[in-house]
DNA sequence: ACCTGAACACCGTTCAAGT
DNA sequence: ACCTGAACACCGTTCAAGT
């Protein structure tokens, strides 16, 4: 790894408009389209001169990805829908963490729906995205809060943080795949009309979605599912028969 | 697309036998060892050749992905570990439905675990992956039977296949982030090492996960969430004051 | 300390030519 | 119908040479 620059005397690049400039790139034309010639081309400088801020591509994704992580840990803008379901407890504590896991993976959907091709680049484990492990620790933070076993944190943290990168990473993918030039509208018809065909006699009950693919809200969707999970381990925060949580502080 | 061989008189190749070994060099090499040049030197043919039998390295990785899915959905020999949570319901229609759930996914997990780099390219929905689209088909019906509502159903099998996805993603880029050529139990102690040094003195929570990390099972793990899971759908279905399911058939 | 661009070793894809 | 391999247009990365 090369070292990062102290001074910035001379330099024309910086690591930071690296890093933002790649965003851009990647934003427009995703993960295949941003290329490190490209990237040198709208920096205004040449190719090898990025070598010196990152040691390659790979490191260049990795800041990408853990920049936005990081505007996800900061960001109080992240839309925030009601909870459907009912957690069913009136424990404070238990209400404010569960809350706070909400908070977090609602604010990195958000960075992840603005940011298509961030979810499939999200190794939110792995050392070397220091984001990404403040992520965990806020998570876990909370669960441990909760009164839950270190087991169940565990398992619980990787619950969250696999639902999160997984349902966004699906939903980037499907918006991929139909054609760009067309309108939300009509791409949601063209996917409908493609479930009437007879490739999918044997699949009835894709079929019978329609109507609710035609009007669905990928937050919405992401939220629901969070729901179920964030149900889950509140039940099991709550369920009698248990030790207490220990006092905090 | 190009046409599929409809006879096999004078071909070298296969569709299978180019997909199967795809499989087993993504399984040795991963995504980025797949090469169309070394694939056709391991089929001992010319680099062209290949074009006559899919499209691209897309379509490959696309055929490479569905045939493992499918063999996720024949599968009978996956790994069931008990539900660690009590379902709390003796209704025999919803928990059958909870237990096609549960066989499905961890049937998915699997493949996933037994191919690092499935996980990765799993988009389970979009078109063109007709196994994977048995798979939301399958998890659907299940959570119809449940009598989970049309808006409860699609909300619920996007979390279920989101969550296999992430979750055996994450677990696979891990697992790709250490040094393969140590052993498992040199690479736990890696990554334990790693959490004690400084630049983790802020990020106590993680650091209090090393004993739960070093002894952990990816299977048990990933079981645990998708639990949280398959109970908060249950309680859906079992919640009192919504109407019944209707009869089957 | 920071930048440049030619050079290298690869890719995936195409296609005229074969059998 | 199926196969071949040279050719093309790209990549990421390296590195001697500059300022």
């Amino acid at each position: 790894m090369p070292g990062r620059p102290r001074t910035t005397r001379r330099a024309t690049h910086s690591l930071d408009q690296i890093v933002d400039t790649a965003i851009a790139m990647l934003d427009r034309d995703g993960t295949s389209g941003l290329t490190l010639r490209g990237l040198a081309a709208e920096l205004g400088g040449g190719l090898g001169s990025i070598y010196w801020y990152v040691a390659g591509k790979a490191e260049l994704l990795d800041l990408a990805c853990d920049t936005l992580i990081g505007r996800a840990l900061t960001a109080d803008d992240a839309p925030m829908p009601p909870m459907e379901v009912e957690l069913d407890t009136d424990d404070a504590v238990v209400l404010e963490a569960a809350a706070t896991v909400r908070r977090i993976s609602l604010a990195l959907f958000a960075q992840m729906d603005e940011h298509p091709w961030l979810a499939a680049q999200s190794r939110l484990g792995g050392a070397d995205r220091p984001n990404a492990l403040r992520v965990w620790e806020q998570v876990g933070r909370a669960l441990a809060a909760m009164g839950l076993s270190p087991r169940q944190q565990f398992h619980g943290s990787t619950a969250i943080t696999g639902y999160v990168v997984g349902v966004a990473a699906e939903m980037s993918a499907q918006d991929d795949a139909v054609d760009p030039t067309l309108s939300q509208e009509e791409q949601l018809d063209r996917i409908v009309e493609r479930w009437q065909g007879e490739a999918y006699d044997d699949l009835p009950w894709i079929r019978s979605m329609a109507d609710q693919f035609r009007r669905h809200d990928d937050l919405a969707q992401f939220a629901a599912g969070l729901d179920l999970l964030v149900l889950g381990l509140v039940r099991q925060a709550v369920s009698p028969g248990r030790p207490r949580r220990p006092a905090r502080g």
